[in-house]
RNA sequence: GCAGCUGUAGCUCAGUUGGUUAGAGCACUAGAUUGUGGAUCUAGGGGUCCCCCGUUCGAGCCGGGGCAGCUGUACCA
């Protein structure tokens, strides 16, 4: 019974979502399995976490309603209890350490991969279901522990095949920020609207240079299409120190510049520590968090890691749970977008310190830091640089069925080919042999195994070679040669079946 | 959220100043083969021209409103 004609529901992909086609399946689960040997090799642990968490668990209830945020896929239960997909896999985290706090040794350190989900509008590269792949030491405050996710993260590039000097690990301080607003604010606390407002200033550097950064700190910016952003209102002065912060100088003639002197020390780890030492008001908070920083250089540095793991004050991050340092890894190579101009890869994952994230449920303060993989951006760079395995495995052998009486004939066959470790099926849909043959080609099959009536009685089966049939017919012009032949295909003994089939897959 | 662009067959798209029965390519089905895919040829199926209202003798085309999609921008744990 086909539906009515004007209720038929159309036939479509929900909007931010995606089908995965096997080659890319194959591709990504020898991608994951890559990272997963580097972060056991760390001697981190593997966890599963549900897709759905309580909506409060994940600290998402706007407060004037009792509806969670929409950026959040929400539903409510039989109880009317709010469920939530995850958006990230660090608040389910955070609810599992604080809920089996008691059976974990501490620090905890564990992996996991999964698909996350935001209500959010999708746009080119961005999805409303992606994967990300976490590692998070939970319940130290140490240094060396935002120091080892940023090594675990370089290493996992290069055992992806990413070269060294192709991507860099940036590492920040929260802190910095926070004491710098602190110290620019004196005598007048600034709001909380307008702190954000400096957060996403400051992010947006890479986009719109540091001209436009300073608008946004200041008066605010009207874009090409002519929406205009709010800003944070700082005074010159107070705009100047967050620009130096970002390594920026003001040039009467230029603007803001890349600061000399930051050059002369060769943007190396040694050289931003002490501008940001020597030029930058920080504030108590800020002096703290740079101490935090030395400390991570100091360790990248004595393990060899200090070219890879990089101070960039210009990481930011999300605005919302970050408590201290914050990481980003970055590639470096060089790629055309659609209208052919060179862009930089960009980020493939980041994370940070969020020492508060499991002291919402628990009360007392649990220190944590981890590092997260954005799964499919990572995926589509490694296809870019050719260094994603899609190599399709090869189509099964597909046996006809011409005699629906001998089917267990054809089964015989297809367990024969099998047992002798190749793919192989029966066709199992009920159209006639034209049709099989059809199948066979769509299905990408190599080879097709024959046997009718006549070749039941000569105990024989023909062995059709796909592929060398196509290529043999291309040079045939007419219908009738083309007919009167049966291309690439041999005739055997059925007990040679299996060598048969080998041997002509062996040529392939 | 804001701005711009676009909605015609399963897909990609033509469609003249508003004028009969709305087209192509691809895909699909059948035939040219007693039992042979991919080339070629023939035939066939498939349409609420996004929806509603209006203008008009007449709307795929013009006007208004809505909806959906795309792109940019804002937000983004």
């Amino acid at each position: 019974m086909t539906a009515d004609k004007n209720s038929r529901p159309k036939a479509r992909l929900a909007k931010g979502f995606r089908d995965v086609a096997p080659e890319e399946i194959r591709g990504l689960r020898r991608m994951l399995a890559k990272i997963e040997a580097v972060y056991e090799a760390y001697g981190f642990e593997p966890v599963e976490q549900p897709f759905v968490e309580y909506t409060d668990a994940l600290g998402k209830f706007l407060p004037d309603q009792d509806r969670p945020n929409d950026g959040v896929f929400s539903f409510q239960d039989d109880d009317e209890q709010w469920l939530s997909l995850r958006y990230d896999l660090t608040a389910p985290l955070a609810r599992y350490v604080a809920e089996n706090q008691q059976k974990l040794a501490t620090p905890y350190r564990s992996y996991r991969q999964g698909w996350v989900f935001r209500n959010e509008k999708p746009g080119p590269g961005r999805f409303r279901q992606f994967m990300q792949f976490d590692a998070d030491t939970v319940g130290s405050a140490s240094p060396a522990a935002d120091a080892e996710v940023c090594m675990m993260a370089a290493d996992t590039m290069e055992a992806l095949g990413i070269e060294r000097g192709k991507y860099v690990v940036k590492v920040s301080n929260r802190k910095i920020l926070d004491g710098l607003l602190e110290a620019i604010s004196i005598g007048q606390a600034i709001g909380q609207d307008r702190r954000l407002r400096v957060l996403r200033a400051t992010d947006k550097l890479d986009r719109l240079g540091p001209q436009g950064v300073f608008s946004l700190l200041t008066e605010g910016r009207k874009d090409e299409s002519g929406d205009f952003t709010e800003g944070a209102r700082l005074s010159d002065a107070q705009a100047d120190n967050v620009m130096r912060f970002l390594g920026f100088s003001r040039n009467v003639e230029r603007g803001y510049i890349k600061d000399n002197l930051l050059h002369a020390s060769a943007n190396t780890n040694q050289g931003w520590l002490e501008w940001l030492e020597n030029r930058v008001e920080l504030g108590v908070t800020g002096k703290a968090g740079l101490d935090e920083l030395k400390q991570i250089a100091n360790l990248v540095g004595a393990s060899g890691y200090g070219e890879r793991v990089r101070i960039d004050p210009t990481v930011v991050r999300g605005l919302e749970y970050y408590t201290g340092p914050v990481f980003e890894c970055e590639l470096l190579m060089e790629t055309k977008d659609e209208d052919g101009h060179t862009v930089r890869f960009g980020s493939v994952g980041g994370g940070g310190r969020y020492d508060d994230l499991v002291a919402r449920f628990t009360g007392q303060p649990v220190p944590a830091t981890g590092f997260s993989i954005g799964v499919s951006r990572l995926y589509s760079a490694l296809k870019l640089v050719g260094k994603a395995e899609e190599r399709a495995t090869l189509a099964p052998v597909v046996v006809l069925v011409l005699d629906k009486g001998a089917q267990g004939d054809y089964w015989r066959m297809v367990s024969e080919l099998r047992k002798a470790g190749i793919r192989a099926e029966m066709y199992v849909g009920t159209a006639g042999m034209k049709a099989q043959m059809k199948y066979a080609d769509k299905r990408g099959a190599p080879l097709v195994v024959i046997q009718g009536g006549d070749e039941k009685a000569k105990g024989e089966v023909q062995i059709k070679d796909l592929r060398l049939g196509a290529e043999l017919a291309s040079g045939i012009a007419s219908r009738e040669e083309y007919a009167s032949q049966r291309l690439a295909q041999v005739s055997v003994p059925e007990a040679e079946l299996v060598a048969a089939v080998k041997k002509a897959l062996a040529r392939e």
